[in-house]
DNA sequence: CCATTTATATATCAACCGATACATAAATGA
DNA sequence: TCATTTATGTATCGGTTGATATATAAATGG
């Protein structure tokens, strides 16, 4: 049921792809409400009325981002019948993501609050979970590997994990930087000779 | 020669290393010119006909933070004896300076100017410049290490540089989402069983 | 038809941004 | 002494920030 006043004129849904895009390519405070109201053509009320403020837009944003763009890796991640294949899966699918020439370059987690200011800390906190989020998946993977026998036992999931993170982390920087695809999978290249019981 | 008119009242050093310090702390969108005005105890007439504008100020802050951060890593990259004690000693160097409690978290020619605005791209291109010059220098150390015969002929260096400071840049994000000393330097261990000829 | 509800368009709000105009203070050179 | 030069303190500039007040438009329920 659509409710009873006056509809809106506009779809929330596009609206809200756009901020993602806008968010994802300036980050949160190089976005201004300005830039937001102008792509999505309306006016600043219409987006309180649809969005309350500008942080809980930015969350929304990113949580779209994150079912969107992090549904193919996360697939990857659990599909790939190793850890080794999965973790090279994960690098080389967001080597090609942060690539992209259709999307902004490198991770929306990872720069969208890139140092951003002390009355955004709540921002920066929000990403830094999700990154987290994903740290974690990432070691659960990795401990999965273990069990199954693919990864030797006794091998520091742990840091493996944040060694692997660290990489996506770098690779972000560097797309943002104009780095090709070519080269981020020259880096993933030399990432993955730091695999366990790799000769490199 | 202090020239003739009035002196200035405060230490221009102490002032640019206080602007270097905020900046590195809060990235160049990150601090006004009233963080800096404040925290250098100075009113904002002074800042301006000292150091012309804020870019202009940041640019200068900017090479302090190279010329004094950057002279132990820079040295050590030259005089390790090998290629490999050479970067294992940069990304050492680099893990603890980014962890060490008295100065803020992270390299400020990574981070400084993550995602900011169009109109500050000057800035941000200034920044990759450096960040261009550091990857040069690593390289050009690794392929000293094959003419000297301590890497492989054949290695590929280009892309063994660009690996270690993609780790390099990912060190600054996790430093910022408070990476401790040891596991920045776990993070380490890992990216040097990358090594050429490494058994991880 | 009309009360109610919701969304819109216009016009702003106070706060902050980087940067200056202006008058005054403090030094030097003649 | 006094013109010149440079720096300082105060007050403020126009522009932008995120966010709203207000009035009007467009839908539904009775």
């Amino acid at each position: 049921m659509p409710g009873r006043g006056r509809p809106r004129r506009f779809d929330r849904d596009a609206a809200l792809r756009t901020a993602m895009r806008l968010f994802w390519e300036r980050g949160y405070e190089g976005t201004s409400m300005t830039d937001l109201t102008t792509a999505m053509g309306i006016g600043s009320p219409s987006l309180y009325a649809a969005f309350s403020c500008k942080e809980a837009l930015f969350r929304e944003a990113v949580a779209l981002y994150n079912e969107t763009e992090g549904a193919v890796p996360r697939r990857m991640l659990h599909e790939e019948p190793t850890a080794r294949r999965a973790v090279e899966a994960l690098l080389r699918i967001s080597a090609d993501a942060y690539t992209d020439p259709a999307t902004p370059p490198g991770c929306l987690v990872v720069l969208g609050a890139a140092n951003c200011t002390e009355e955004n800390q709540g921002v920066r906190e929000f990403l830094a979970g999700l990154r987290r989020e994903d740290l974690a998946m990432l070691r659960a993977r990795l401990d999965r590997g273990v069990s199954e026998g693919d990864l030797p036992a006794g091998t520091d999931t742990t840091a493996l994990a944040a060694f692997y993170n660290t990489v996506l982390y770098g690779l972000s920087i560097q797309s943002r930087d104009g780095a090709t695809r070519t080269e981020l999978h020259d880096i993933v290249d030399t990432a993955l000779a730091a695999w366990p019981g790799q000769r490199s």
